[in-house]
DNA sequence: TCGCTTCCTGACCATATGGTCAAGGTTGAG
DNA sequence: CTCAACCTTGACCATATGGTCAGGAAGCGA
């Protein structure tokens, strides 16, 4: 800190305040909805005065835009396990690992972009578009390949990839619930492991890869 | 229409303009969260001067309620299928059947109650505790029962019933986002049938019911 | 120290929104 | 026909909210 500060303390102000800032944009966004949020929320909760967060986003779209931005990355990054895989068990086993790490790690961002998404995606459809519709037709087609080398049942893969994504974010976006239906508590570290087994053995029971 | 009037004017009006705001309310609650959503706008889809929703409906509050308790309904119904079957196959089969269909006449109501959880359940945290509570409960005897009879594989109740309602209720949820990758139209009838068998049989063949 | 840039913030503004109200219209029982 | 209950609605109000701005503080290279 004090090192940081020597070096630079203009950068280091500016990356602070700015991840500060997206760190409680993240949360109030997730908790209320883009039209519940407001400015004076989030600025409470980064512990800046209002007019201070229009001084690094102007407005209260762009600073939602950064925050979806941010959780798409993630998002994407989780499906590297996929790529450098030899088959279904570990490439989609691995997917399911991440995603569901990524539900536990990340529930603000995860419900943002749950959010974001079944508003319509005003601000992030031609992500939607470009990125991930190639992303999944690149995995569609890996998914394929292992179909047709026997390596899994025939499905369809497109299928396949929505049930991964509706299961693992699953446990972000309805989170409450589940805590409600788990008494009240969080999951445990031991239920978290049990949920991923859970899904795992299921989903590569059901393509027929084990 | 004419008969109903002749009869009696004064119930018909009443649940007639009830029912087009509520049917308004949840296509705008949908679409732009409770935040977002305005009782002007509502008001504009429900071809009716705003201040004639405050008659029906005292306050937005007020409306979002009906909204989310009349989605919950349907939700919970969908569940009958679930009683009066033999087996698992059946059983978990038919429900996969009604609550693919609730996504799909249903989107929007769908994308409410997602929303409404996602936000920490403000109006529905006692159905929640009560009703869902008690109906997970059931549910989740009734699958270690099957598991003890051998009629399936031993899986967590708890998180079968979460990958049941995750995975069906994402193709509301995330409707749009299947839409855009579906080249930006609606799945088709066909598709929603694909939809409904690859569900079914990677769940049923998962949980080594088939 | 000087001067330039970056950062900070209280006070302020225009607008949008939930909600109210009073006046008037409609319906149907007696 | 009458009257009370029910329905309709334009105008209005208080408040909350996104955004602005001017003036000042802090950092930093020279």
């Amino acid at each position: 800190m004090a090192e940081v500060e020597r070096i630079s303390k203009r950068g280091a102000i500016r990356q602070e305040n700015e991840a500060r800032i997206l760190s409680a944009a993240e949360k109030v966004f997730a908790e209320a909805g883009f039209g519940g949020a407001t400015m004076q929320l989030i600025a409470d909760m980064a512990g800046l005065p209002k007019a201070n967060l229009h001084y690094y986003f102007a407005t209260k779209e762009e600073l939602y835009r950064k925050v979806v931005q941010q959780i798409f990355e993630i998002w994407l990054h989780a499906a590297d396990s996929f790529d450098d895989a030899p088959g279904p068990v570990e490439a989609i086993g691995a997917y399911i690992d991440a995603k569901m790490e990524i539900s536990r790690r990340h529930p603000f961002g995860s419900k943002v972009w749950a959010s974001e998404v079944m508003h319509g995606a005003p601000v992030i459809q031609d992500y939607l578009e470009t990125t991930l519709r190639e992303w999944t037709g690149g995995r569609a087609k890996l998914i394929q390949k292992w179909i047709d080398e026997g390596k899994m049942a025939s499905i369809d893969p497109r299928h396949l990839l929505y049930m991964l994504w509706a299961t693992t974010q699953h446990y972000a976006d309805f989170g409450h619930q589940i805590e409600t239906l788990n008494g009240g508590k969080p999951l445990s570290d031991r239920q978290w492991k049990e949920a991923k087994e859970s899904v795992r053995s299921i989903i590569l029971r059901g393509i027929g890869a084990l």
